[in-house]
DNA sequence: CTTATTTAGTACATATATGAACTAAAATGA
DNA sequence: TCATTTTAGTTCATATATGTACTAAATAAG
């Protein structure tokens, strides 16, 4: 192998920056955050759906889950109700409000989706879902990713 | 636009597991986290430099290093001392057990690198890249990622 | 020079991710 | 059926990122 991009640096930088400017747009135009606005879209396809489904489906702890979904409650996105087929379980639903929230944050996801790929082909393009989609396989499969290679 | 992959989604997935995985790993065998090791390798580029200097190279929040660095420096990895050019100003450099770490993570981050790339042509790779580094200047220039279209 | 502004780093309040420990309800099985 | 094991969710301790406010030193302006 020639070229040895510092990978994780790069995805670190990437991801900070996105999520970063992502956040203070979100946060000031609709009041959510990006990991917030992403909850609420999945909740939303799946909807009424259990914080256990929730933490696969964000890659999240269920701990993390759980302040999240409080949050989202406070802020009168989510309702949280017991699960009537389940006594340990809960139920999640959008309210309106999440509802609208989903909805309007649209038009910015879809900017953004547009100008992070503004230049590059549909063959490029397909290229880089693969390449992100290969990196949370093979991440996730193990925690095996960074396995002392045997020299 | 045909297609509309849920990028951010993606990048918090992928960002998230491969930045797990990495910490699992990292902190077992070399008792340092992801974030930890990136910074000792940016430090061990420009040994010694100012904290403000890790701060821009990381793009990372001037608090956050201060943190970042008392740690290292907690756990000996790096020294801190006064820059005798400026009285406000740190000098940041390693310690013999900060770049013996260093020295040690290489296999470990080559060997991903190759995991995760393993599959993609030089020409993807590069693609990759550019995407990666396309984020990071579109996200940095402005906060200005999710501007709201006008439509 | 002396005042005003910028810059370096820290401290503090807030937010969020993780993992371990815990409670209670379900599923399994002898 | 009763004991064991899993599963769902919360709580707590820990770690780290952000932003604001602050101190002190350097630089600019007058």
């Amino acid at each position: 192998m020639s070229r040895q991009p510092r990978l994780f640096h790069l995805m670190q930088l990437a991801h900070r920056a996105l999520f970063r400017a992502a956040d203070q747009t979100l946060q000031t135009e609709l009041g959510v955050s990006a990991v917030q606005q992403g909850a609420l879209f999945v909740i939303g396809k799946t909807e009424p759906c259990h914080p256990s489904a929730i933490a696969k489906a964000l890659d999240m702890n269920k701990s993390a889950v759980t302040t999240l979904l409080t949050r989202l409650e406070d802020a009168g996105f989510v309702r949280r109700m017991a699960d009537p087929d389940d006594g340990r379980a809960q139920l999640v639903e959008l309210t309106d409000k999440g509802r609208q929230t989903i909805i309007a944050s649209v038009p910015y996801t879809k900017a953004a989706n547009a100008q992070l790929l503004e230049g590059f082909s549909v063959a490029e393009i397909s290229t880089i879902e693969r390449f992100l989609t290969q990196v949370i396989e093979r991440s996730a499969r193990a925690a095996s990713t960074l396995q002392k290679p045997t020299p």
